[in-house]
DNA sequence: TTGACGTATTCCCATATCGGCATACGATGC
DNA sequence: GCATCGTATGCCGATATGGGAATACGTCAA
């Protein structure tokens, strides 16, 4: 046995900084492979590779038309990644911040409680 | 030359569900290595090279106690992805469908603009 | 039908990655 | 000092990954 779990799941499918410019122009609208090979500036290849693994994790759909295919971004597939570092966003917002202060506030309090609480 | 860019960066450390695991187990707060190991189920080299991974990216800090090291979660470097992901939430959200609409008749608009533009 | 175009796939290479095991290393307690 | 604990690292094997080049395949035009 021998390296597990590289899933190919959305969060690695966005891993590579290049399938997310893929996605960052599909937000623009379909595109054909030869239109993301132009505006990337990708080999043919490459593009054809990288929207295979999008496929898999259905990040993109495609739709034929003519000897083109047009590929769309099907951003639903994102929402894992966006709920999972959401959860995250509290430890940066400012929004939070006001919250944190009082959290940190209870547990110094919460620790003062404990190293007094067994004395006389 | 080959394999390009798998820069160790915030989104590849997080591609690893084991990491993400671990950064879960941290967002409550200070763990030894050990007990990474016990609450994860996971062996010890495992959560240490995983660590080593997340410290890399700036995910996680650590602070020496006695013989024990003690790892944080530093969520700042999460943000990069919460920003990247959180500008396709329009794209699944219900509050931006309304938004979403105008946009659309703005480009069908402007198509219509451009392909009437130069005629007499 | 033939040829060109648009795209997907295959093969190969170099390297990265993960798990397991063993081991190294620093701090602590006896 | 010596054993032990807590942790990090090194090495290995198996596999995945990305790039490049070549090629296969389907569609359309002449």
């Amino acid at each position: 046995m021998a390296r597990a779990a590289t899933t190919a799941d959305a969060f690695n499918a966005v891993a590579e900084p290049q399938r997310r410019q893929i996605l960052d122009v599909l937000a623009g609208g379909e595109r054909s492979v030869t239109a993301l090979v132009e505006e990337l500036g990708l080999t043919q290849p490459q593009v054809s590779k990288h929207l295979r693994v999008l496929r898999d994790v259905d990040a993109v759909g495609v739709r034929e038309d003519g000897r083109h295919r047009l590929y769309r971004l099907n951003a639903e597939a994102l929402k894992p990644i966006h709920d999972w570092v959401r959860g995250y966003e509290r430890f940066w917002s400012e929004r939070f911040d006001r919250l944190d202060a009082v959290i940190e506030d209870l547990k110094r309090q919460e620790h003062r409680d404990k190293r007094t609480e067994n004395r006389p």
